[in-house]
DNA sequence: TTCTGTGAATAGGTTCACAGCT
DNA sequence: AGCTGTGAACCTATTCACAGAA
């Protein structure tokens, strides 16, 4: 198969954001493309490079597309997440219904402050990080969610990555090192907000008309 | 000047993240890529577009090339930010210190549900969100975080536009319909995952050698 | 006619490689 | 020697435009 890119991924999510949503038997790359923000053409070129699922004249399928891209992500099968810091990110994320309904289970909540290990967080006791190297393998989880300190970052990632963690979710401010076939996103919404001020800066030399 | 790419941008943000918590002199451009997660071929591209801000043999001086990034991006003058939605998430970005540092500062929370109205959060009050419109109009704002449910973000969204916001930071999974002239940036987690499981279910092909 | 799938053309982004400054 | 700044080469992504199926 083709090499496919982080872009096309990205916009794989978003028309099935949009196909999750939508009460049509059909949909076109154009109606799809208004949504993800792009053209029908991109549309027809992120899908074909996986197969061919529309009918010329008709347009895609809702259903059955839905269920080859949540096929493509690899989202047939449910994911075991575990949550690494009881902040309020954290806290956050456990309640956020978008997880649960997308196969995602948070499984377990570690952290190292006293203070917070033992609580009961939405039915899931918080865990002292001591244990979480142990209990990974004694119960392989797929997915760690790094909300610590960027002090702490590095370290909870070592234990993680023993704990045979193959994919990373890291909303820490630092740049995780991990071997070879390991994944890692970050998510930084200061990096978001200046992207914005980029905008704001530079942009408004788009004038009315 | 030069068109210049949202992935430099993205760059550039991951670039400052390092030089602020760097305490030497001066920086190569392969530290820096080091840290980003590219070339320094690529850092050295990223900057030029902006001007020759470096020494030959010697590279880049931390206080000075921090503050032209700053500049770059736009972060030489503080923001007023709007949050509506008062939730979880919003609860976490309010209390979020990266946002202080950077010159972001949260001037009102909205919210319609009338058990949080009246909720004092970390020293602001929850307001009504049938104030937001005049509010703004009276005192404007500069950037609107939205973190309400699908359903209620574009209305919000209308909101805030008459308001005279032309930046918004949306964490709603819709795709929000904006004017010419205002950028949205879209944050959502269940995209990030979807990414990380499109990787864990299709990288593996990566053998240990 | 409508709308997909895809070669071919175009545009955009990244890496190479080296001249030139320190 | 060490490292930037940048044309030129290369590679990747997007758009065009149209043949072919419904």
């Amino acid at each position: 198969m083709r090499k496919i890119s982080d872009n096309t991924i990205r916009r794989l999510s978003l028309y099935l954001q949009f196909l999750e949503q939508s009460n049509m038997l059909t949909v076109s790359s154009r109606d799809l493309a208004w949504l993800g923000g792009t053209t029908s053409a991109q549309v027809r070129r992120d899908l074909s490079a996986f197969g061919s699922f529309g009918r010329r004249g008709l347009g895609y399928p809702v259903v059955e597309l839905t269920r080859r891209i949540r096929g493509i992500l690899g989202l047939e099968r449910p994911y075991r997440v575990i949550l690494v810091g009881a902040g309020k990110i954290g806290s956050a994320l456990v309640e956020y219904s978008g997880f649960r309904s997308r196969g995602f289970t948070i499984v377990g909540i570690y952290d190292n402050d006293p203070k917070k290990i033992g609580a009961n967080w939405n039915g899931l006791r918080v865990l002292d990080i001591r244990r979480l190297e142990r209990d990974l393998n004694e119960e392989p989880s797929d997915i760690g969610i790094v909300v610590t300190s960027a002090d702490a970052a590095q370290e909870v990632t070592n234990a993680l990555l023993r704990g045979g963690i193959k994919a990373i979710l890291n909303f820490a401010p630092v740049q995780l090192s991990v071997p070879e076939g390991v994944v890692v996103r970050n998510v930084n919404m200061a990096h978001e907000l200046e992207s914005l001020t980029y905008s704001l800066a530079n942009l408004p030399a788009t004038p009315p008309t």
